[in-house]
DNA sequence: TAGTGGTCTAGACCACGGT
DNA sequence: CCGTGGTCTAGACCACTAG
């Protein structure tokens, strides 16, 4: 009975350490994507290659492959193979009208404040983590522009704790969330968000260079990652009267 | 040469008309959750008890019972079984605060046009696909309350030859979608969305009960449904100062 | 302990894409 | 024609839930 016991306890600590087959072959895969080793458009290896690199049967291969696609990773194209793709911003997340279509020079953004360490703000919509309020707190803000016209201002918190080196890092071809995938190879999984038609306030009005009492689209929204300790808390304010913010949502 | 051409076509249109195993299943609970055979909460039988049914295996009984997941009909539970749930309205569409919080008799819809034949509008923001333009139009409008506060205004358009006998169907618990899944079988797959903060109309400040100018949150959706012919175009216009628009989004 | 869903094997045949 | 992904079979063992 005793050793009985012992041994379930075993094979339930083993069972707890132990990864999933298919869970190896779907890390090692987004972690080789990633890091560019698989790049936009390349064909990652075929099911049958990846059946005899990992010595594992089809059925496992193709449920970390399905993982991956749910992921936004990659899509699969019958008779020719499983390519990669640009993730999916449209994780709920909204995106302004002209930053997507207007891929020419046309799209700018400037850093009104670096990332630096500052007190979390009572600006910010939605509630903060018990875990979070004890945390240094890492803030930076930006101003996105249509042409030469500023269209969208973007103030983002996040514990400093959870991205010790992210003070001096350079973003990825101007890209947070590129950033945090290929330099910390965090992935956004999840968000909620608040929407308000607001008034300008002058602040505002001044650096959308609108009128005051215009009205703004003010979105909250709270950014949770794969990193369970970072959470990145956004507010931004949209001049939509000729950029609207907009999105998709399929399947 | 003649005939191994007419035996490949043969195959050919036998493949397209051969319904998939897996997808038979899917088909067949999706039908029993709509017509409320199967209600919310409810357990479908085991994934054995399927496998006997169709005489098929379990793989495909998974596969069937993963898309319906995916589809956000059923969830899982491991040990239990897979339970019925509340479809997710949270398909990208945005839902008023306080609309899924508030479940007394906190909300009240009310009918401001019910459904009649009309005019394609020009108020409809998003383009209005070729074939709807040559179909008669169905509109239908609404007001939406929490408490005695009107919070949104909703307007609605749609092919009437999409949906012959909507105009004198009664809507089921006061809800469109549902009564779409539950007399027409209809579901919503996907959506298309612009938001834009505007200054109230009129009208607008007149039914919202705001003042004249005062900011308002215009959105815009196009709904796409399982039926091809049917696309549904929204333009809704919240107050949103003490209900904000609120979404979340995971995976 | 019985029944459920979760993972995995070792095959098979098919449809699609390009040579 | 061959290699790719898509569907499907007939099993096996495991972990979770509940009586």
């Amino acid at each position: 009975m005793y050793v009985q016991v012992k041994f379930r306890i075993f094979v339930y600590v083993f069972s707890v350490m132990k990864e999933l087959k298919y869970r190896h072959i779907q890390n090692y895969l987004k972690s080789k994507i990633q890091q560019g080793v698989f790049k936009v458009g390349d064909y990652l290896p075929s099911e049958n290659e990846l059946c005899m690199q990992f010595s594992i049967t089809r059925t496992t291969v193709r449920k970390a492959l399905d993982e991956l696609l749910k992921e936004g990773f990659i899509e699969k194209q019958h008779g020719k193979g499983s390519r990669v793709r640009e993730r999916r911003q449209s994780l709920g997340l909204l995106s302004v009208k002209g930053f997507s279509e207007a891929v020419g020079g046309n799209v700018k953004t400037v850093f009104i404040q670096k990332p630096v360490l500052a007190k979390w703000d009572t600006d910010i919509v939605l509630p903060v983590s018990y875990d979070d309020k004890n945390s240094p707190c890492c803030y930076f803000e930006r101003l996105r522009f249509v042409g030469d016209r500023p269209v969208m201002r973007e103030k983002n918190w996040m514990a400093y704790i959870a991205l010790p080196s992210f003070l001096n890092t350079e973003f990825v071809d101007g890209s947070f969330f590129k950033t945090l995938s290929q330099k910390y190879f965090i992935e956004i999984i999840g968000s909620t968000q608040e929407l308000r038609a607001e008034s300008a306030d002058r602040n505002n009005a001044r650096l959308l260079k609108i009128e005051e009492d215009a009205p703004l689209l003010h979105i909250s929204i709270k950014f949770f990652t794969s990193s369970a300790k970072l959470i990145i808390y956004s507010e931004l304010y949209c001049h939509t009267s000729s950029y609207p913010v907009s999105n998709s949502y399929f399947l």
